[in-house]
DNA sequence: GTCTATACTACGATAGAC
DNA sequence: GTCTATCGTAGTATAGAC
């Protein structure tokens, strides 16, 4: 498996290098893909470094050698998908700061805070997986991952800034809290939580109209920012 | 330390039979007791049995012994709190029932739903441990605890009632989301949370206050609904 | 540099002595 | 009822192969 070796013994030079280099991104890749499935499947501490190198059908050591340790697999996976969500809203806001000569609406900023979860929520979409792997994270996470949602708020800061624009109105204080409900209302929107939902309204409700669903947040977030 | 022995040497007979129930009853709620205190200021995963017998200074297979497992014993002061929270917000929902004739408004509703865990959250309140357990057993607990709280409506279903009473001009599905939103608030109130919304304000922000918090969350809920 | 086999430590759980 | 010894499994560290 060594690339030096292969490339050494092989009489095909330039495919023994090209093998070598897949392979180096493939294990690491191999483990992080299958570890962000059993981890959104099946929850953090329900799932073995064992587990995840049988799934990914690598050696056991290499969590450990390709990220030092499960705890810090799970921080890699958890940052990455992170920024991926949180770009995807970045531009959502931007656009709607363009469209608005930099003074969008209260509705235009949620919407950019709200509609990529949501549609990374929708059941045939390819990031679904990422969005329930991130649910679980935030919730059941490491210290790591907790201190990281204690601190980090250089994402907020842009959809807080808007909102105090948008409202000059309101007093700092009241803009922060509202934002930390509208918040609330978004992590609430885990799988156990709509199953709790279902139970409760006999199945008359239905969390894979995300639009619908996107519509209804919307509505009320606005309602308590118009208060 | 052996309650038997200690009864069949020592002359005051009854005195060592008084000492042995006081001890079964006193070992067990020692453990209670710990637990509680270690799974809330350190998570569950963080907290060894061995922390918690060490803590409560009694044997390490005590808590096998009286509870079954550390997955047992996390879920009886679950459901212990649990049903002590859900006393206090039905006793609030039967006033409120009283006062207005069976037919109390959203926000009093509302109230009666928010009040008791917000009390429990003030800073000299004797259940803020409680809170604080309970808080994190709902998001990192077992899979015992997931399931109860996807499938056990039954303290919800009196406040899904009182507000489809409430407002009869709304959908059932509305009002299920809508309370839905509302839970959401409230069980973002986690202490990582607080303390993110704190950098984000720059301090501004205080949740110590629970009656301004109470009052904040009643008034941007009460306009989701009314929207 | 990567990968593998293997050993080490800490954990929850349990059987059996008392 | 209580305690000790021990088991299986977990995450981790490391020596050596390639």
């Amino acid at each position: 498996m060594s690339p030096t070796t292969d490339a050494a013994v092989s009489p095909l030079l330039t495919e023994g290098v090209a093998e070598a280099a897949e392979t180096e991104a493939a294990t690491k890749n191999l483990v992080f893909v299958a570890a962000e499935r059993l981890f959104a499947l099946h929850g953090f501490q329900n799932v073995s470094v064992r587990d995840i190198t049988a799934a990914a059908g690598v050696n056991l050591a290499s969590v450990n050698y390709h990220f030092g340790s499960k705890d810090a697999l799970l921080l890699e996976i958890f940052r990455r998908r992170t920024a991926e969500l949180n770009r995807e809203r970045a531009r959502m806001l931007h656009e709607a700061n363009d469209r608005h000569a930099g003074k969008p609406t209260v509705r235009d900023v949620l919407a950019a805070l709200l509609t990529p979860p949501l549609r990374w929520l929708a059941p045939d979409h390819e990031r679904r997986i990422s969005l329930q792997f991130l649910i679980r994270a935030r919730s059941e996470g490491t210290d790591d991952i907790r201190q990281i949602l204690k601190t980090d708020v250089s994402h907020l800061r842009r959809f807080s800034d808007a909102l105090l624009i948008a409202r000059p109105d309101l007093s700092p204080e009241d803009v922060y809290w509202r934002l930390h409900f509208t918040l609330g209302m978004l992590h609430n929107n885990r799988f156990a939580e709509f199953d709790r939902l279902n139970v409760l309204s006999e199945g008359t409700t239905s969390e894979g109209d995300v639009v619908a669903l996107l519509a209804r947040m919307l509505a009320f977030a606005e309602a308590g920012f118009a208060a």
